[in-house]
DNA sequence: GATGAATGAGGATTCATTCAT
DNA sequence: AATGAATGAATCCTCATTCAT
């Protein structure tokens, strides 16, 4: 995951990076299970095989710590979805059907989709979060978003202009995915695959290859 | 819901349902602004203009109150959403916007917003709730929508039968919507009717009438 | 100690008031013996026999605590020793030896001797303990005395002016008691009462009378 | 105190020396400012300009750097004054001038005032530092001052013997300047030059020389 | 010797819950 | 029924001390 370039002190800092690493993956779980308030330091410090006082050699107090988590955790994919769907010019049937995938693989297959949730669930207490996460993330992939859909309509690929004007409404299965997993999966399993079919077949209709 | 047979007491009763009342109301702002664990009752009494110790009278604990709360707030707008779109039998795009304008005024224009947002926020700490939930509202939400969309499959007047086989992709966006509400409004408004519109334009096709 | 003159709600208030002052109490012995830092609230709380948490009932903070206990304390002495001594036109002699037996009495036979030493001890670290006390306590200190050995001066009673340019030289053997009380009494026991007789002498010269 | 024999380790042991020297001075002021439980090592390492840990090659404990401290201060200027006005059978004006000045530029001009106050402050706590400190220095000075007053008792330059039997009374403006210096200067600057000028007239009488 | 990361005991403060009035 | 003072368990954070490098 990490590139060995500079050998000496690699050790020393490789040790404190992995710790670092260490100690968010535990903040993911904690947090996630318990929300801001009710997460508990000790815990994460259990989790993460270090002791309390050693948290606060690597974040200033437990919001930092909150933050930095849900900070990290979403450039990476938005760099992916860009790259991935960003620059071809394929039809948007295509290029959806990649993001979803992308989307399934790295988020709701990862930790990441919890951190999602943790965004919708404390960001209002967080108003930093929210509008960094607005900024970052949601701005940028409504622009995306967009794009794909007015060059669809464009080409005819799409009868309707709506999706254009509303990128949200190509989102919005996707935040719906997250949720469920989060609160209903045990009561009635979600094909989060299939979901995402039937969404791309309302959003561009009954495609004659599918 | 409420008997009216007793009448000598019903002075001291209905000022006690007032009370109950006051108490849920205020807990719906506290609970909402900070989240169940760092929400206050010493705030809730506050607010609700009691003292700290009559709480324990209407409710046997923090968490009683706030599965009080939660499941007060959300049979009566199901209950009128079958009334308004679940007997008749118009068109899929009439019956999805009487569907959709009754959202947008009960839930999205009224306190029933913040109830959902902590059910989302808070539905993985407390099972119960999100299997009452589950039970009680989204599993019955979903055997409407799907009602309404194979009947409109039925008719032809959906080309596709993916909003029958995942009936989450009519309520995706209005969960969206209550999720951008809490979140993003302040940054980047939305307005949610045009939404709701584009979202029945893309489920339905280009009306020739809208 | 008080005058019972409003009966209606007395017991609570004077209850309240009692624990008010029994913490007050507690923190004295605590925070004399500890400092302020090493002292530690669970201690003060046991010994006003009271629970930790009701410490916050009554003192916003520890720091609120220590700042109530050190300005609670000195205003009525000086009251005292104003009505003693401020008044009367007696010889310099008379003035001070009644002044002198007010504070081996108000200051030293009492715990305030205690609060005294907490101020030179701790005063550095609170400006505003040390901005009031100045203002409060030791000014109009300084007033009294150099008013009494001017007065003296100009009857002829003192040969000298040197302690009605520098009051703080009356005063300076009773913070000497003071501080030799807390750290060398155990080594070697001071005869307060022989030092200030002592001091008076050196003060007014050796009298006929004494 | 140091043996110059071992030539060739010299460097390194006045590294050594220096360096124990640089957290004795770094923690004069951290003590004095904050106190000996607020005190922070950390900030002592930092500006001795050492690392944490190395503070405990050179001291077995935060307290025992303190009493360090405590000790190595006092000795020397006690010395300073017995050579001064021990030895000497000079007028008592002019002994207690030199001693005044002496004090006046080793304790009031130096860090060692901030010790001095540190010891009022701080002795109760530390029973072995108020012991010490009796017996070296207090003990020792008052044997000085008695004898200079007695002498000058017997010579007539005094009219009483007070002076000779509570010592303490030479000694107390001394204390308190130490003790106004740290708490009220800001408020209202004292000099204290003439104030020992003044308690020299108190305690000898109006000179005709002066 | 020197470093500074790691440790974990300790303490101020908060707040759900109880209970005497 | 209503109150709100009192409780004390729970948790964040600090910092003296240790120890691997």
């Amino acid at each position: 995951m990490m590139f060995d370039k500079s050998r000496p002190k690699q050790r020393r800092r490789t040790s404190a990076e992995a710790r670092r690493q260490a100690i968010l993956d535990a903040a993911i779980n904690v947090f996630s299970e318990q929300g801001f308030a009710a997460a508990r330091l000790d815990d994460v410090a259990e989790r993460a095989g270090v002791a309390k006082g050693t948290l606060y050699l690597y974040f200033e107090s437990k919001e930092a710590l909150f933050q930095a988590l849900i900070r990290g955790a979403v450039a990476p994919v938005l760099e992916q979805a860009h790259a991935a769907v960003g620059q071809t010019d394929a039809p948007i049937r295509v290029r959806l059907k990649l993001f979803f995938d992308l989307f399934r693989r790295e988020v709701l297959g990862t930790d990441r989709k919890l951190i999602l949730r943790l965004i919708m669930a404390e960001g209002t207490r967080f108003p930093q979060i929210a509008e960094f996460y607005h900024r970052e993330v949601v701005s940028r992939g409504m622009t995306l978003m967009r794009q794909i859909a007015s060059r669809a309509f464009e080409r005819g690929e799409l009868s309707s202009d709506a999706a254009a004007r509303f990128p949200q409404l190509i989102m919005a299965p996707l935040l719906l995915a997250v949720i469920w997993d989060g609160l209903f999966n045990r009561y009635e399993p979600l094909d989060f695959e299939k979901l995402l079919e039937a969404h791309l077949e309302v959003l561009t209709g009954p495609g004659r290859d599918q």
